[in-house]
DNA sequence: ATTTTATTGTGATTTTAATAACATTATAAA
DNA sequence: TTTATAATGTTATTAAAATCACAATAAAAT
């Protein structure tokens, strides 16, 4: 499955619990399609894809919609996640509200200094050599990396050899998944890497507003 | 131009940051495409777009490069922003050291909340009421939406008709750019926004490790 | 000076994702 | 019961982005 699909799955999804909430039952492959910015066609594909089924002329059932994307998503399951590293950014996505609100639960936070250390708060903060003994114990399989740079790769192998599969990586390096060594190259990701360089983004931004000031072509 | 050529541009001009600070000089397109998952071929097609020429048997002068891709992202004009919601992640941000070394400056943030307002701090904190005379006064284009859910929208549009035209959004509605309202429709979209959900990507990353866990598809 | 080599620059091809178009069919209306 | 309608489900088409492949050529080697 593409990624570009999941990423709309959990749209679709965030905007059918809305629709829930207001007391709506049913939806079209159009709404969703004006709602996301795509065509009504690429809904119904979707899910075509999902083996979601609609009604010919009563559209979709929002809870069977909800139902069976969570489903895909593997929401039945507890969504654990770790963090490590916590400063600015680490410790503000542990306090983050956003998360929990969406059934995602941070098991605990890393750091390799000794002040950031602390079992009294909410989330505990555990020292780094903790860190892969919890992974193991607790199965964690999704970590947050909101470490300096000249740290991120090691601690992305560390976690790696733990059993990290998925990781959302805020340091400065863009981190490549390693291919399943025994496979010699040719083998499937061991792992997901979501990079999200904020100063990239920014400088983005500042692009196309640049474009815009600029030139009329 | 496309959005994934910024994009990379920005990841090209990191890496030969790196590689100039190793004392390098040249670098081939073969490099570059290693270092970004990307063929050479992709690379040296970029360039070309740029208007960068190589040399035939010597690769592509770093400076030249670093260089030329400054221009056309605008580095050489300063690249202040504001940041709106000073909570967990807004805050962050605020004091986050990884955009000042790219150039970034966090000109100021700004709160509804009257117990976030303090004027003491390296960067100061405003209230909202005074948003709009800011943004004017300082010709600031670019913002940070770290604001709750309910506010996202309202702060999206004081934002931009006080002039903001590039938005990255934390929130956890997906804001879409207005179009220019003047051309029924047809005309260019008049801002940017770049949505970061941080939960759906977390939601992401677990699809990927159930799928690696499940099917062997 | 000539030949070889390594790399660029670009046209052709492939791949992928999204759109458009339409045949199908469940519901509602007559 | 028949007809009309409004939605789905799917096939064909288009668009876009990346890869492939190779001709051109500057530098290095002989």
């Amino acid at each position: 499955m593409n990624k570009e699909i999941v990423l709309r799955l959990s749209k679709y999804k965030r905007l059918l619990q809305k629709l829930k909430a207001l007391g709506l039952e049913k939806v079209f492959s159009n709404n969703l399609g004006d709602a996301l910015g795509v065509t009504p066609a690429l809904v119904r594909k979707d899910f075509s894809f999902l083996k979601i089924s609609g009604n010919k002329r009563g559209g979709y059932s929002i809870d069977e919609l909800i139902q069976e994307i969570d489903d895909i998503l593997g929401k039945h399951h507890p969504l654990d996640i770790i963090v490590v590293g916590c400063g600015k950014i680490g410790s503000a996505l542990m306090q983050y509200n956003g998360l929990s609100r969406d059934g995602i639960t941070v098991a605990a936070g890393f750091d390799i200094r000794p002040e950031k250390v602390s079992y009294t708060g909410e989330i505990p903060v555990f020292p780094m050599e903790n860190i892969e003994k919890f992974i193991r114990e607790k199965n964690i399989k999704v970590a947050v990396i909101a470490v300096p740079e000249n740290a991120a790769t090691d601690v992305y192998e560390i976690m790696s050899n733990a059993g990290i599969r998925g990781f959302l990586n805020f340091s400065t390096v863009d981190l490549k998944c390693s291919k399943s060594p025994d496979k010699d190259g040719a083998g499937k990701p061991e792992c997901m890497v979501n990079n999200i360089n904020l100063a990239v983004e920014i400088e983005n931004l500042f692009y196309y507003v640049n474009q815009r000031n600029g030139e009329t072509e």
